[in-house]
RNA sequence: GCCGGUGUGAUGGAAUUGGUAGACGUAGCGGAUUCAAAAUCCGCCGCCAGCGAUGGCGUGUGGGUUCGAGUCCCACCACCGGCACCA
């Protein structure tokens, strides 16, 4: 008996399909469905491939080799997202250019993603660093620039105060920069902006039309955070106009003060009004010194300062109340005043209690002596509230809302807690913004026939001193003519983030050499949507919205012909390390697929990275339970060998391999991988104590060809099969089944009396009640069991059981 | 605090969606083969009591609905992930 080299085997086929090129997707192919199947396109780090791309990587290579073989045209490409700062620190680290670094990741990428028999067209590969490629990404973004969309604004940004640089917010770890312990404060700094807060709603309502997982879509809505409530003119003392935004205007009879954020540039306006003013601007700066985190970290003890000069006048019943300035007060929501409603809002309750303001109940049901009363729903009354009293909660928003508005002090509002895209970054290895500004012209776009403008070579890729990308110090390239009026200007230093490159990746692999625009109208119109993309849940709120809101703006500018990108969205759970943790170099337990793949194979390293649990959970690596995989492996490959050499199928075993192509058909398409592979197992036992033909083999070979691609082709081929037709990958005969042919002769039927469990019978598929109860009837517990007891009742489930229901004679 | 998710043998996990809990693996135990080991093959493998037939218990906890609950309802607990003074 031979043995199953699967080193040899794996060597082979990988060869052979590099070379033959069977999983090319063809461009506008009328004659079959298309099928895009999409996953992340990894990131390639120096470390490499490791087991957390292995297990999303082969979910959506078994789900396209199984859409191949039922006839589809699939679309399943690789690329890399390779602009981004670990590249960048690497290189300025070893002094070597990041495109050199970035190159070699991308080669060993490459090998490791074939030696995993991954059917990628290979054909199509993308690189977000390569100019053909980022020259659209910066076209989309002067596109966007020319609509309006990108603007420049001050933003606070985290700021090394040792290394004076600026960091992303993922370099900020527990208010210390990551790298050398240093405090990190915020400083304004201008920054380019994206305005996806315009396509909120957009991105919100389209949902609706998606077949994205539930958790996806909550989490999407949540991060948005859309409300819809009411803005109320307030009015100050001194003659200036506050408005604050509620989402309870039936509480507005309720306010007994009022906050004002202290970054509220009213302040600096008010200074002379303001009689305390010392007070006032000390706490501003102390506001100021505090970062986000500690701002956070201290929230339920209220600070603020009352402003003595200066009162707030409630257009509702013309009460004069105090004003305050506190640092619970965000300026980045809503109008940065907020009204003061203890009686119905905790954190108000909170800041009344510790400045001992009066708390006046607007909504009965409470005991606001103790805590707010916040409920909204119908068990809450209105009082002490004017027109409103009597009336539910329910009631009395949309009244108050329709009043405020009558009366022209007020009207309906929807606020988000959605951002807008802080989208410069002051680094070297991104893409360069391809903006020239000039004294005279403001900010121009650099004339699309100039694109991609590149990024220049430096000799440091340090930033500089004060902040800045590292391109600022190249004057040559700093220097330049305005587009517009032809005088002198500088370009934009600034680069983009590395999510610009992913916002719109899958669009390139419809049309990678395409030099004219960024994809043909013809392959635009053929691939979209993306059919299934599959990722992980931490870009649920950065890249997969993002792309969503780049592929809107394509849209609404005619580019692409779908307003969503991705049909489907699904998400795998994590690999973590033996232990249960997540698998990190510090904590020594990463796996590296390499080594599996030469202990065990890629075949077996594929079953197993599906078979190891629920693919959306998280689950635990084991490396001593690759075995179990290999194991299968080598039993089929017995009983391959030990085929007696017909086509015909067994009849004994025509149950058995219906039942299973029903199975792995299924799970396959809903993604209980792990089921699936149980499944073949099972076949497999069965099989081997029947015995086989040639004829049951080719099913299950062609059942278990997506998840162990080479073992199954090299079987194929010593069978015949591929002299006759041809590879296995490229057969469009996925097997079918029989649905009369899945039911077995006879079935066991559980026995029950009083609804526990007394035996079981094995009778003919679909016996009646009378057969199946008197079976049950001799089953000796079961005669125990009624000894002188009358059965009142039967239940009885067709194939599955039947109850007897007794009671005392 | 809010929003998601999860809780099942020693262990990873199954369970036709309300119908025989523990499929399929891993580990373990016993046996065969072997000079020996590995590999392979056969058998056992939820817990408690019992030599045994057997009986009792059992899906995080406590209640409920039902002939019947891992699955549905109510109230809790623990862990994981996300957001967090969003007015």
């Amino acid at each position: 008996m031979m043995k199953y080299d699967f080193t040899a085997i794996e060597k082979k086929w990988q060869a052979r399909w590099l070379e033959e090129k069977p999983f090319t997707a063809v461009n506008g192919d009328t004659t079959r469905e298309k099928f895009f199947g999409l996953i992340e396109f990894p990131y390639p780090s120096g470390q490499g491939l490791h087991v957390g791309h292995a297990r999303p990587f082969t979910a959506m290579d078994i789900i396209c080799r199984k859409k191949r073989m039922q006839g589809y045209n699939v679309l399943f490409p690789i690329g890399y997202d390779a602009f981004g700062l670990p590249t960048e620190n690497y290189a300025v680290q070893h002094k070597i250019h990041p495109a050199k670094v970035t190159h070699d990741n991308v080669e060993n990428f490459r090998r490791q993603l074939h030696m995993l028999g991954y059917s990628f067209d290979w054909d199509r590969e993308v690189n977000t660093t390569d100019p053909d490629y980022y020259k659209w990404t910066q076209w989309i973004f002067l596109q966007m620039f020319k609509k309006g969309l990108a603007y420049k604004a001050s933003m606070p940004v985290n700021w090394c105060t040792s290394c004076k640089i600026v960091l992303a917010n993922e370099e900020v770890v527990e208010g210390v920069c990551e790298r050398c312990g240093g405090e990190v404060i915020r400083k304004e700094k201008a920054q380019w902006m994206l305005a996806i807060t315009k396509y909120a709603d957009r991105l919100i309502d389209d949902l609706e039309d998606v077949d994205f997982i539930n958790r996806v879509k909550i989490q999407q809505r949540n991060w948005i955070g859309r409300s819809e409530g009411t803005e109320v003119d307030f009015t100050a003392t001194n003659g200036d106009r506050l408005t604050v935004y509620t989402t309870r205007c039936d509480t507005l009879f309720g306010v007994t003060y009022m906050v004002i954020s202290p970054e509220h540039p009213y302040l600096e306006q008010w200074k002379d009004q303001i009689q305390n003013w010392d007070e006032v601007s000390a706490y501003q700066a102390e506001a100021a010194r505090k970062s986000d985190f500690e701002r956070g970290e201290l929230n339920k003890e209220k600070t603020g300062v009352r402003l003595q000069g200066i009162e707030a006048v409630n257009p509702a019943n013309g009460r004069h109340v105090p004003l305050f300035v506190s640092d619970y007060v965000l300026m980045g929501y809503g109008t940065g005043i907020v009204m003061g409603v203890p009686g119905h809002d905790q954190r108000d309750w909170d800041f009344a209690t510790a400045f001992g303001l009066p708390i006046v109940e607007v909504v009965q049901g409470g005991d606001i002596t103790r805590e707010a009363f916040v409920l909204k729903d119908d068990t809450g009354i209105m009082v002490n509230s004017g027109f409103l009293n009597g009336m539910t909660v329910k009631e009395a928003i949309p009244a108050m809302k329709e009043h405020v508005t009558k009366e022209g002090y007020g009207r309906p509002k929807t606020n988000f807690k959605l951002r807008d895209w802080v989208f410069s970054r002051q680094r070297y290895w991104g893409e360069p913004i391809p903006l020239v500004h000039c004294e005279k012209c403001g900010w121009v776009p650099l004339p699309e026939d100039q694109l991609p403008l590149l990024l220049p070579e430096v000799e440091s890729y340090e930033v500089t001193d004060t902040g800045e990308s590292p391109l600022a110090k190249m004057t040559d390239w700093v220097n330049t003519t305005c587009p517009c009026c032809g005088g002198p200007a500088q370009r934009e230093t600034d680069t983009m983030p590395q999510w610009a490159g992913s916002s719109w990746y899958f669009l390139r692999y419809m049309d990678p050499h395409n030099d004219k625009a960024l994809a043909s109208k013809e392959a635009l119109n053929y691939w979209s949507p993306v059919d299934w993309y599959n990722g992980g849940m931490e870009h649920t709120t950065l890249h997969l919205l993002y792309s969503r809101f780049w592929h809107k703006f394509l849209y609404d500018i005619g580019v692409v012909p779908t307003r969503e990108p991705y049909g489907k969205r699904t998400s795998h759970g994590m690999i973590l390390g033996e232990g249960g943790e997540k698998m990190s170099k510090s904590r020594g337990n990463v796996v590296n697929p390499n080594d599996i793949v030469a202990q065990y194979g890629a075949d077996t390293m594929r079953l197993y990275i599906m078979f190891v649990g629920d693919f959306e959970q998280a689950a635990i690596w084991s490396t001593e339970a690759v075995k179990g995989s290999k194991r299968f492996l080598d039993r089929v490959w017995n009983l391959a060998e030990n085929a007696r050499d017909s086509t015909d199928p067994t009849p004994a075993n025509e149950a058995i391999l219906h039942r299973t192509i029903k199975k792995v058909t299924g799970d396959i398409d809903s993604l209980k991988m792990n089921t699936a592979i149980a499944a073949m197992m099972t076949a497999v036992n069965e099989l081997t104590a029947n015995g086989v033909t040639k004829g049951d083999m080719k099913i299950l070979i062609q059942l278990l060809n997506p998840f162990a691609p080479h073992i199954t082709e090299e079987l194929w081929e010593r069978f015949g099969f591929a002299a006759e037709s041809g590879k296995m990958c490229c057969q469009s005969d996925w097997p079918v089944y029989d649905e009369s042919k899945t039911v077995a002769s006879s079935v066991e039927f559980a026995v029950q009396v009083n609804g526990k469990l007394k035996g079981t019978v094995t009778m003919p598929t679909d016996s009646s009640e009378q057969a199946v109860a008197d079976a049950a009837m001799a089953v000796d517990k079961v005669q125990k069991a009624t000894a002188g007891m009358k059965v009142v009742k039967t239940i009885f489930v067709r194939n599955r059981l039947i109850n007897l229901i007794v009671k005392p004679q």
